[in-house]
DNA sequence: AACTATTCATAATA
DNA sequence: TTATTATGAATAGTT
């Protein structure tokens, strides 16, 4: 009565069942291991079973792991790349929302020196105008951004949309740039604004060269 | 001169390695699928070797990535949670530069706003400005930044930091308004800027109370 | 690839 | 349980 027999089918009794499993389970890993020492191969065995909770692994974890990763970048290549391109895509996210961010902040001090520039322009000596003082004006400027905001739309309705059908101001698009030097030519306000007054005091050279035409201020400005 | 007798070692003759690959490679499957059958438990094996680019899987390839999935889900679950943590780090970092960014995008409409209100008070109707003209002013004074920022802050080094010590106004916070109120109790200059000229178009009344220094045609926008 | 003498694995048993 | 052992399976060396 020894020997084996067994038909190759679940084991119906549980306790022998379970010996089967542990007696097959040594024997199952010890082939493995000599088969990868024998033939120099890597391999891998993992075995989840109701007796233990952690699956049972050849030749270690990290070993396993590596051969995960072996197969991983064969077989799963597809969804590793789909997870590669998702990080990417967040990093690149990330990074364009920095740079929008930047751009923003550098407007942003560029609206605080406008601010400078026009409140000088109405004859307020920058020295009379603390830090605290240029932030409370924002601050209380923006309790009048609505009343005004419906102010100018009011104004473009119905003035300005005669000009080029713009009704909106809030697609200004700041950066767009490529039209300045054109759209300037026909601008003599730059100067009547003042704007000599405020490059002169860097000192230097300043050349009366601002025409009414000529709105570059790369007039040897330091 | 049948039968076993190698030493457990890595098989030098090329061919016979290669043989024995095979049938170990053979009989250990057979091992693992009985074993599998027999005990009804989960288990794969995965065999890589110089003779097949493709590693050689058991029970199948889908068998494999279940098998893998669990092993993953357990084994690696610090490894997971690490990647969650980073998953979340960088969702964390997009949704605050987000943020950011929709509040300097606000504070950049309420600069534009500002802007409107600088060339109103400097006497030129809105009516004569189209966003496009609005625009070409924005890019205009950009050009002009890094000589007002420097003369900016020549003024502020030589006269305002006998004020409160401040020598730096990029250190405004322009969304800290607690004190607003009582920061604006002491400013007459408010009016004397000529707010109420700003707020009163929407009344249609504008007074002329601007000072000395203005040099605005201040004739009252519409 | 097929064979076979052996060794090895293990089912049944103690 | 663990240990033993009869038995068949696996396989190294050979053809």
């Amino acid at each position: 009565m020894k020997g084996r027999k067994v038909k190759l089918d679940l084991i119906s009794d549980e306790s022998s069942r379970k010996i089967t499993f542990q007696k097959r389970k040594k024997g199952l890993m010890k082939k493995a291991s000599e088969l990868a020492t024998l033939c120099g191969i890597n391999l891998c065995v993992m075995i989840y079973s109701p007796y233990n909770t952690q699956p049972e692994i050849w030749p270690s974890p990290l070993g396993v792991q590596s051969v995960i990763n072996d197969f991983s970048a064969m077989s799963k290549r597809d969804q590793n790349k789909k997870m590669l391109n998702q990080g990417t895509y967040l990093r690149q996210s990330i990074k364009k929302a920095n740079d929008q961010l930047n751009k923003l902040r550098k407007d942003n001090r560029d609206k605080e020196i406008t601010q400078f520039m026009s409140e000088s322009l109405n004859g307020k000596p920058l020295t009379n105008l603390t830090a605290k003082d240029l932030k409370d004006l924002d601050c209380k400027i923006k309790y009048f951004s609505n009343d005004i905001d419906k102010m100018i739309d009011k104004h473009i309705t119905t003035d300005q949309k005669f000009e080029n059908g713009q009704t909106k101001t809030s697609g200004i698009d700041l950066n767009d740039g490529d039209n300045l030097q054109n759209s300037l030519k026909n601008h003599s306000w730059l100067m009547e604004l003042g704007f000599e007054r405020m490059i002169m005091p860097m000192g230097d050279k300043h050349n009366k060269d601002i025409d009414n035409n000529n709105n570059n201020n790369d007039n040897g400005a330091t």
